[in-house]
DNA sequence: CGCACCTCTAAGCGCTTGCTCAGCTTCGTT
DNA sequence: AACGAAGCTGAGCAAGCGCTTAGAGGTGCG
């Protein structure tokens, strides 16, 4: 009942397709089974035969696309930490007074930790499943995020844009608040991922003190 | 100014001692080492036997203190939520004007999320752990919890002293933003648990526009 | 003392886990 | 038609899981 349906489009359409780069097919269904299972119990209560069960293969299957359970996470929060980066930067780098671009960062990066919410869990919240290396890895692409945050709000004191008595803590703050969507977020629920991109923009903007 | 300083005196004096209240001693031990290995390694990945272990018991153990390894977690959440309950409800009853019993709220809410974070963690974020039944009666104590901040800034804004355009989705990105507090911060980090309650209570009170 | 009671251990039961492997099918190529 | 490679399955292994049980040891009370 999900992307698998949508597979009729032309070759080339598959770069909008959330996790269009994963192929072949086989490996692609089983990594989005994975993304579902990791988000709804977590990493470690998930069992290789879930996944399996869920993309409609046997549990052997599961090994000929991969080499470990592990592996597939970290598949998963690679290609969702470059996602996130991405996001980040596109804003960052983007047009317009500090104000805009912040406001910019944080909506678009909210609107995608609550639209994908399933995946930004599994990404966000199962760091510490992955082993040492691939950890440190991740870690990485973090400690870039925070600096494409960091960046904007030193602009925008720099600019005289903003009032940040501490513009580390704060950077912190405004991507915890951010991450933690993806927690909390229900899409039962009565806010659409664009409302809360626009509630929490403007309340990133009061935080840095920025003048309308 | 915060609520740990009204506890009452007792023999022994247990009471201001974090898990004082779980007796006997064996299960207090035992309770303890599961605090630690949850939050390490999360539920699923934590064993009975590394429970005992931690608690220089054999396996069997465990279970003359408790039924099952669920029943340890609910014994933790349960005293987790009663404690941060504990500390908004004493916030928000306070005196002052209700930015001041805001930032009281966010300051003494962050500084236990920062220094009890290891609790914090298992508390927060690993409900789903818990069987049907245990997790309704926790998810009753955060209905309770966003009440009490969801008051504070009702009344500030009743009072004309806060300008908050949703008064709901701000109360979760408040929350939101205290209880992540639990997932980045670092004992041996810079920040000490002061600096972060302090910074954070400013930052609240910026996303709901008190002014000073 | 005698006996009930509580705490704790050694051993282990039944089951599930991540993962493997021999073999079957389905291809594209020759 | 013949063939090797690739994708997949059924069966299953070694290890580890949550939890149970029989019984040892200490303590308090008649």
């Amino acid at each position: 009942m999900n992307a698998a349906d949508a597979a009729e489009e032309t070759p080339g359409g598959e770069d909008d397709m959330p996790w269009g780069e994963v192929t072949p097919e086989a490996a692609r269904r089983l990594l989005v089974a994975a993304v579902e299972a990791f988000a709804e119990r977590g990493y470690h209560a998930t069992t290789t035969r879930d996944i399996a069960g869920r993309a409609g293969m046997s549990p052997a299957a599961l090994y000929i696309h991969y080499k470990t359970k592990e592996e597939l996470l970290h598949r998963i929060s690679r290609i969702g930490h470059d996602k996130a980066l991405e996001i980040l930067r596109a804003a960052a780098d983007g047009e317009g007074t500090a104000g805009e671009r912040l406001a910019d960062a944080v909506r678009s990066f909210v609107r995608w930790h609550a639209e994908r919410h399933t995946t930004a869990r599994v990404v966000q919240y199962e760091l510490d499943a992955l082993g040492p290396e691939h950890r440190t890895e991740i870690v990485a692409l973090r400690r870039e995020s925070d600096a494409a945050v960091r960046g904007i709000i030193d602009e925008g004191v720099a600019a005289g844009e903003f009032d940040v008595p501490d513009v580390a803590g704060t950077t912190v703050a405004v991507l915890s608040l951010c991450i933690d969507v993806s927690r909390w977020f229900n899409a039962q629920g009565r806010r659409t991922p664009d409302e809360v991109g626009a509630l929490y923009a403007d309340l990133v903007l009061r935080m840095v003190g920025a003048q309308k």
